[in-house]
DNA sequence: CCAATTAATACTCATTTCGAGTATATATAT
DNA sequence: ATATATATACTCGAAATGAGTATTAATTGG
């Protein structure tokens, strides 16, 4: 019953901030090679739990406290950690399975070797703000189109087709990253996947490539964040201490991916008591000042989920 | 940069099926000691992805074919899997990271060593169907009450306090099941918190207690069944291929741990587009005999997020 | 002081969804 | 027929949603 089983685990980390309007990751790039998220091995000799392993090496490696973390998916497949090329830094016997974890943080200080970056660098699909970005019509949907007509048989032409429909079809569901991610990885539209097959490339490499599956790793923690943000009120984690309610929700539209309805969107603020003002104003360059508001933390004891469930999409820009 | 660190990977699988309106999960119970979910290790010699890895051996264990699977959380604590009190079979020198399985059938063979039993007996406190259970006054928040007031200083006597209150408050939020858990870990009125903190056991302990942090997996599977209900499809995972609507509500009251109203729960059913007659009827015992009904599978490509969004809970019976 | 700029508010309004209820009709076993 | 169950029909008010239109307010640059 025992027979053992050793692996090593790795940790990933995506840490999130919101700068102007624009949603970062942080991440690793040295030399020439792929943007990595930072990560490192768990040593279960120094740490009592994986998300104090997480904490203290971050914190060395980046110089970075995290606030905010959560535990998001652990990914053990063959090959896509490994890719067929070796890698390097890793016994090649020792498998590496992969605990991602989604981190939120307002300090934007950057370590040697760490950089911010827009995370629709990697997704450029996945911002609607302006408009439908147009690659979806121009290049996704006819490679998609392809991809289910190659299909070896019938049964999987039905089952890509709905995929598909479901990802790209209309009514676009934010929180779909992941899934979306993956459709286009197994139809050949991002370079991982010639990458960890070994194949040659052909055709349209969409977004910015990631180091071994943090592309994935990445995803995942878009999509959990845009779904947490509807019931848990985890946005004020990447604000400013305090904050004007536009500066709000812009961030909340930069994490979505969408534009909302500004008026419906204080409302749903106001109902929900999530913030209180400080009778103070912002200075902008022009215009009416802003008055500042902080977040009210006692919304926490008060609501049972309060959140911002976005919702109201608006077709044009605000 | 590659220091290694060696663990083993354990998988463990929560399996559960409805039967006659109880919410039944697969347990190993050999001997005296506690029950515990099906587990084994993972096997990366052998095995492609961690999924496939709990496919095979809880195929072999329990000779079940999973249907549905989802992963729920990976938990590295010290302390959690490996008792102070010593265990057998793990090597005592390698630590034990468990990912956490939940498994969804309607398949009720039994293999030898594992059992059926209904998901209340380990969580007694979690079923409001028929009432609100007598022990979370007489018994719970007396405890947590002392609880609050034992804490070292004030400010986590605050924090007890918030928790006790979002947890056992009133608005039962039926999702928050690990949470309370949790919090009653932490308040010692579980056996598992004596066990591993090798402490003597005071006070009342609630529930069977499971081997290792099985309890706390379980916990983690029964919220994220309870969560998954409102936007996805997936009690039919543990329904008959055909069913009264009366039992599907049934199920999903039975998952829930409360009472719906049934002329909304049927209101629901139908606007989603969920099911379809089949003009036969069911033969019961005594009574007028209710249609059956079978899942419509296409409302996964029709629409976005078809789910059960309960809410309807009746405050007597039904 | 005036225009331009930017933000904040005030209201409206129709549509859905929710939660809860009352009242009936229907099928079967005995 | 009666008891036992189930299935439907409707109603009704309260709240939440989605999308507007129209005004008001505070600054900066002339």
């Amino acid at each position: 019953m025992s027979k053992d089983s050793i692996v090593s685990i790795g940790l990933s980390a995506a840490i999130v901030a919101v700068e102007s309007e624009q949603p970062m990751v942080l991440v690793v790039s040295h030399d020439g090679s792929d943007d990595a998220l930072p990560f490192g091995p768990f040593d279960p000799a120094h740490h009592r739990t994986l998300e104090s392993g997480l904490r203290n090496w971050v914190g060395e490696q980046t110089r970075f406290d995290l606030g905010y973390t959560e535990q998001l998916y652990t990914f053990g497949d063959k090959g896509r950690h490994t890719p067929a090329g070796g890698d390097k830094g890793h016994q090649s016997s020792a498998r590496v399975v992969s605990v991602g974890y989604l981190a939120l943080t307002r300090r934007m200080k950057e370590a040697p070797e760490t950089q911010w970056r827009g995370w629709y660098n990697y997704f450029p699909w996945e911002d609607w703000r302006d408009s439908k970005p147009a690659m979806i019509d121009s290049v996704i949907l006819p490679a998609l189109k392809k991809f289910v007509k190659d299909a070896p048989d019938a049964e999987t032409a039905e089952l890509r087709r709905e995929r598909v429909n479901v990802c790209f079809g209309d009514g676009w569901d934010e929180e779909r990253v992941l899934e979306r991610y993956e459709l286009l990885y197994e139809a050949g539209l991002v370079e991982e996947f010639y990458r960890d097959s070994g194949q040659a490339s052909k055709g349209p490499a969409l977004g910015t490539p990631m180091l071994f599956d943090h592309r994935r790793i990445l995803a995942t923690a878009i999509a959990r964040l845009r779904g947490k943000l509807k019931y848990r009120p985890v946005v004020f984690e990447l604000m400013a201490p305090t904050f004007t309610l536009l500066e709000l929700q812009r961030a909340v539209e930069a994490l979505a991916g969408l534009r909302l309805h500004k008026q419906n969107f204080r409302r749903l603020v106001a109902e929900q008591g999530l913030v209180e003002g400080t009778g103070k104003l912002s200075a902008p360059a022009r215009g009416r000042p802003a008055e500042l508001f902080r977040f009210r933390r006692e919304v926490l004891r008060e609501r049972p989920a309060p959140g911002l469930r976005l919702g109201g999409r608006r077709t044009r820009s605000a």
